[in-house]
DNA sequence: TTGTAGGCGTTATCAT
DNA sequence: ATGATAACGCCTACAA
């Protein structure tokens, strides 16, 4: 019975049930199981059942059936200082690329009693700071990350006090945090020998930013590939996006096409860009594929559907969302074994966008 | 000095803040600020802030300023009951339309001290029911919810129950379930009207499922516009899509083209469905506009790339997103005022998928 | 104005 | 195998 209750003989729990629509306490099992709440409470969780007679767990578990009993997770993580819960960084939902990764995790945080927090940054440092702070107060066990840069002292900061986490997408230079990527070389290659095989010689590269790893990795895939096919290895050819956007990209094409530099295919460092590429397509007359062919990366939904439909990189978004959460459960739960890191497969989805050049 | 600290003269707490890398509790700062717990939680607290001297007041805060302290928003939900937690509840947050109200939840909920845990229920009401269940027992405050159909009983009950919501995008009948939607009725009213001004006489309707109030709104408010143009009010130019979704959307259009009725124009409930459309047009060879004009419905991400670029309704989502938290913070901290629901205005989007009649 | 005490619901550590 | 007890960190009557 509790403290607060007036000392009647209630069994069932009566008093307490009827009195108010609260719901029920381990307590209110235990009452009507018959038991003490610390029984119930061993009965209840499946760990340490064994610890009591299977008799006694039986009368539990059906106690706490019929009274819809649900643990209150609160009182839990209070107790325990587990919270079964995991934030979710990245920079903008609305981004297409980032709900199929968030799909991803969170389908095998579920199965395993956990689930995500997704707190977005906006590409600000100062908002993804007051962001993770404000997770790591409501005490997630873990993090993952789909918004690390190449310099990331923030990260780096975190790392050292132990927060176990899991970056998605990308990587930071020099810490041991593990990590999840696409295979972005790879797709860049790909990328490349697609237009090699179409006839192309002169193709130009719109980057990502050079302060992510994704940016820089498929820059510098994109230079081996080039020199692989002994195609025209023009530093001129090559411009650089300060976001991963669609503005960015129309910017950077611009500036290719004002530079004067002759090309007639050019590799986007992602589908935003690729984008922006044509919008400035519109702008100045250019037609896709004829005068110049596309390819994008990452293959968001509904580019088949474009004008032209986009050739691009496919990546399986949903696995790496999956593949991070797997293994931040693992640092999570598992020891403190040598974490390592996933490059997951990718693959060229031709479409519209490219073709051989017409000059 | 905790009961648990051997009996040393610990000022400023350093026995424990330095004995383990635990983050600082009430007790630490009372401790540092020469106070009692208690009265450091009076100070910390804007609202009982005036119940201490404005020097202590001080004291306190500074202590926790420099203690790096942030109060556990677990244990304080323990003692509340309050959680400044809300559930959101949306279909599949890969779906275009819903990150867009995501982020308008998210950045109202934020300023006020809340933060949101995202559920999909993919349609599945199974999976809905379970994930709703998940976010009551981790004592979510309110919830704002997607996913609404006509006849929901789930949503009854829970309402009956005193469950604190706001339906966004949808409405259920009979049910005085606050809630905040674009004006669908107004939507269409403006689709029919620019295709009837484009010359076209014959329109049809892909429907969206009539078990969901913006299917049921937009059909109805279809058939007012039809008959308010005097345009041809036939029954076969209308279909029914079971989802909101590009295959239902296609399955439709090829039932309405294999049907025979002629038509020079159609109103798709969404822009997914509109998708639906293209594919079909793609099969067939049919041309858009030429042959057939389309009007799509939210303004999905990148219609204006489309082949044809989309026709359609412009909607607010970060807005209805904004609005939904709004009155559920009302709600919530508010007292049984009465809740209005609310209609956010439209606009239509003319791009290349409408033009006049060919024939 | 400040301190004391008790409890939110659960689990871990005792003891029985 | 089970019960008693205390504690997780915080808040809030109530007492002083």
């Amino acid at each position: 019975m509790r403290p607060d209750q007036p000392p009647v003989p209630s069994q069932e729990g009566t008093v307490r049930r009827t009195s108010a629509q609260q719901p029920p306490t381990l307590r209110d099992v235990a009452e009507a199981a018959g038991v003490h709440a610390a029984t119930a409470s061993r009965a209840l969780n499946p760990k340490t059942r064994r610890l009591v007679s299977a008799d006694t767990a039986r009368r539990v578990m059906k106690a706490a059936k019929t009274l819809g009993y649900q643990p209150n997770p609160i009182a839990r993580s209070l107790k325990t200082s587990k919270s079964s819960t995991v934030g979710v960084v990245v920079p903008d939902l609305t981004n297409p690329l980032f709900p199929p990764i968030v799909r991803g995790i969170e389908n095998v945080l579920e199965v395993a009693g956990y689930s995500a927090w997704i707190v977005n940054t906006d590409n600000d440092r100062e908002r993804e700071r007051t962001r993770i702070d404000s997770l790591r107060s409501r005490h997630v066990e873990g993090l993952i990350i789909a918004t690390a840069r190449l310099d990331h002292p923030l990260l780096g900061s975190l790392h050292e006090q132990g927060v176990k986490m899991v970056l998605v997408n990308r990587r930071v230079e020099d810490l041991q945090i593990p990590f999840v990527t696409a295979d972005d070389a790879g797709g860049i290659a790909l990328a490349v020998r697609h237009l090699a095989g179409l006839g192309h010689t002169r193709i130009a590269h719109l980057a990502g930013p050079r302060n992510t790893s994704s940016g820089v990795v498929r820059a510098r895939a994109f230079r081996h590939a080039i020199r692989d096919h002994e195609l025209e290895d023009d530093p001129a050819l090559i411009a650089e996006c300060a976001y991963w956007n669609e503005a960015d990209g129309a910017d950077a094409m611009r500036g290719l096409l004002d530079r004067g530099t002759p090309f007639t295919a050019v590799v986007a460092g992602n589908d935003l860009i690729a984008l922006g590429c044509y919008d400035v397509f519109a702008e100045r007359g250019i037609s896709c594929p004829e005068d110049i062919s596309v390819v994008g990366f990452n293959d968001m939904p509904f580019l088949d559907k474009l004008r032209p439909p986009l050739t691009t990189v496919g990546v399986p978004h949903g696995d790496i969302g999956a593949e991070a959460a797997r293994m931040l459960l693992d640092c999570i739960e598992g020891p403190e074994r040598q974490s390592h890191s996933l490059l997951l497969p990718v693959s060229l989805v031709i479409r519209g966008s490219t073709a051989r050049p017409s000059a």
